[in-house]
DNA sequence: CCTTGTCGTGCAAACGTTTGCATGCGAGAG
DNA sequence: CTCTCGCATGCAAACGTTTGCACGACAAGG
C-alpha cells in the first residue's frame, strides 16, 4: 500500500549526497538551480515525499498545531475551526482538533494527549482553572481565546462596546426592564458580558434582571424564557444566538410576540439570519481572531517573545428585526 | 519552555538500559512489575514524556488520522467530528480535521498535505472523482463517508427506507404533489436522496417536482422556495435541515403556513427540534457511523483487509411538527 | 550434575532526516 | 603564479525511539 522512497534514493538516482537532497528541498536558495531541478525530478519520478516524522524528530517542530474547544456543534465553533485552519496553512501547520465536551477532566486529558504531538496549542473557552492554564503554557507555546490570564497570550473576543451600544438602543426605543440570560458559569466571555450589562444599565439609572441558562444549550434557554417573561421582561440580552434562539422559541410558546411583545437581541451573530424574524445580535470577527491566534502562537517560544500578549477585538451591532 | 528529557535519561536515572524503559512504555508484560513501577516512578519524577515522532519513526505510525469534509459549519459536520474523535481515542489516535470548503482542488491538496502525518484518512461527502478516490485509497488506509466508489471502504448513511416510508406518510396524508429539492450536485446522498424520491413516487403513480439548491445552504434554499410554491406542491422533502429552514422560511415569508398549506420534511435530523413548529426530518445515527469509519480505518492495510467494505446504516423517519 | 527452557534485561542497529564542518573548485586580487 | 575567498556539495553525527538477538540466571526435568 504505502510505497516508501527516501532521501538516499533519491540521491543515489542522481549521484549526490543525501544532504544535498534535503537541502534542495529546505534551503533551495543554497544550491545551483540545476541541481535543485534534478534532484525535485527524481523525486518526483520516485514519489519521493519527506517524512514528516524523521524531520520533526530533528528540528522538533511537528508541523502541526492543536486546537481545543469545548463543543463542535456549538455554532460558534466551526467557523473558528476553518478559520484557524486557513491561518496555520499558511504557516505549514495541519491542526487538531479536540472537542471536550465541556468537561473539565477530558479537557486536561486532551492537553495532555496533544501536546506531545503539536508545536503549540490554541485553547477557546476554557473551562480550566487560571493555575493550571498558567502551567500549560509553561510547557509549550500556548494561545487562549476568550480567557483572561495574566501572563499567557490570549486574544478575546469582546462585546462590551457593541453590547453598551446595544442597550443604549433599547433603552431608547422605551424600554426599562431589560434582562440578560447568561451562559455556562466559568466562561470568560459570559463574565464580560454580564458585568457589562450590569454597569451600562446601572449608569443609565436602570436595574438589570439577570437569569442564566446553565449550559447555554437551546434546550436550557427554552426553559428559562418563562422566567424572563413571568419578570415582564420587555427586551432580553442573550448570551448567544443559540441561547437567544430557545429564548424565542419560548415566548412563541407562549404567545409572545417578537419584537412586539419582547425585543431580543444575540450575541456572536452565528445564526442570526435563520431565525424568524432575522435575529438582531453581535457580529463576531472570527476570522481575524484566529489569524492572530495563530500568529501569536507562531512567535511563542521564541527569542524575545513576550509572554504577556493580550488582543482585544471589538465586535459589532447588527440590529436586524428582533429589535425596535 | 519546553522541557526535553529522554528515555535514556530515565534509563541512567535507576540504571537500566534504555530499551528497558521503553518496554516498560510499550510492552509491560515483559518486565518485572517491580522493573515497571520503578521506570515509571523515575519517569513521573523527572517529567519523561515519550516523543511520538521518535516513536514513529521507527514504528511508521504517526497516532493521528485526519477527517476531511467539506464545510464544517454545516451541522451535519460537528457531531460527525465529535464521534470521530471519541472513536479514535480509543485507540490512542489524535485527529487532524480538514475543511476543504466544498472545492475540489482544495479538498486534493489537503489531502496530499495530511497524507503523509496521519496512519489514515477518512474523507466524507467527497468531491472528487471516483477514480481520484481509488488512487487515494491506494496509497494509504482510506474510509469513505457517504461516497459509494467500489474498491475502496466506505460506510453510507443512507435514508431510503425511512425516505420512502416519509413519502407514503405524505401521500396517506392526502399529498399528491411532492416536490423534492436537492443539494450539492457531486453528492452521494443527494443522488441517492433524489433517486429514492423518484423510485418511491413513480411507484405510486404520482410525479415528483425536482428543484435543487445549488450549494445546499440556507440562503440557495431561500431563494429556490418561491419555485416550488409556484409549482404548486403541497409537500416538499428537502435535502437535508438547512435547505429544509431555508425553504421554510421562504414559505412563510410569502404567508404560506407549514404544515397547513405545505408539508416539509427534512433530512439528517441536525437542527429539528430548533426550527418552528418543530422540522419532522430523518434521523442519522452518526455515532455508529464514525465508530465504524474508524474502525475500518484501523483495520485496513492489516494483513488481510478486504478492500471493498461498504457499511450501509439506515435513517429512520421522525415526524415532528411540519407534517400532518 | 548436566541439559533444556523460560524469563528478564542489555546491546546495538535501525528509522529518515537535518546540519555543522570539511573539502574541492574556480575566480579575483596581489 | 600564488593566495585567499566564496560557493556548491559531501561527510558524518546527531535526533529519541523500537526491536531482533544475545546473554546470564535460575528452575525444572532427566
Amino acid at each position: 500500500m504505502k510505497s516508501k522512497s527516501t532521501i538516499v534514493q533519491v540521491a543515489k538516482r542522481i549521484g549526490v549526497a543525501p544532504s544535498t537532497v534535503s537541502r534542495a528541498f529546505t534551503d533551495p536558495g543554497k544550491l545551483k538551480p540545476e541541481t535543485v531541478q534534478r534532484v525535485m525530478d527524481a523525486a518526483a519520478e520516485i514519489g519521493y515525499v519527506p517524512n514528516h516524522h524523521a524531520r520533526a524528530l530533528i528540528t522538533g517542530r511537528s508541523g502541526a498545531i492543536g486546537l481545543v474547544l469545548p463543543d463542535v456543534a456549538n455554532p460558534f465553533f466551526p467557523p473558528l475551526i476553518r478559520y484557524a485552519q486557513l491561518a496555520a496553512e499558511d504557516y505549514g501547520l495541519a491542526v487538531f482538533v479536540a472537542d471536550t465536551a465541556e468537561d473539565t477532566k477530558r479537557e486536561l486529558q486532551m492537553i495532555e494527549r496533544l501536546s506531545p504531538q503539536v508545536e503549540g496549542l490554541i485553547i477557546a473557552s476554557s473551562r480550566l482553572s487560571d493555575r493550571v492554564l498558567q502551567t500549560i503554557a509553561d510547557r509549550q507555546p500556548t494561545v487562549l481565546i476568550n480567557r483572561d490570564v495574566a501572563g499567557v497570550p490570549r486574544v478575546l473576543i469582546s462585546t462590551s462596546k457593541a453590547l453598551a451600544e446595544g442597550l443604549h438602543h433599547l433603552v431608547e426605543t422605551g424600554h426599562t426592564r431589560i434582562a440578560y440570560v447568561g451562559g455556562p458559569a466559568r466562561s470568560w466571555s459570559d463574565a464580560q458580558r454580564h458585568g457589562c450589562v450590569q454597569s451600562t444599565l446601572e449608569n443609565l439609572g436602570l436595574e438589570p434582571y439577570f437569569f442564566q441558562a446553565k449550559s447555554g444549550n437551546y434546550a436550557d434557554a427554552l426553559e428559562v424564557s418563562g422566567e424572563v417573561e413571568a419578570a415582564g421582561a420587555t427586551a432580553v440580552i442573550a448570551f448567544d444566538d443559540v441561547v437567544a434562539h430557545g429564548l424565542m422559541s419560548g415566548f412563541r410558546a407562549h404567545g409572545l410576540r417578537v419584537p412586539e411583545d419582547i425585543n431580543v437581541l444575540g450575541c456572536d451573530d452565528t445564526l442570526a439570519i435563520t431565525t424568524h424574524p432575522p435575529l438582531s445580535s453581535i457580529s463576531l470577527d472570527l476570522a481575524s481572531a484566529a489569524r492572530s491566534a495563530v500568529t501569536i502562537l507562531r512567535s511563542a517560544g521564541r527569542p524575545g517573545a513576550s509572554t504577556d500578549q493580550r488582543f482585544e477585538l471589538e465586535g459589532s451591532l447588527v440590529l436586524r428585526g428582533t429589535t425596535n
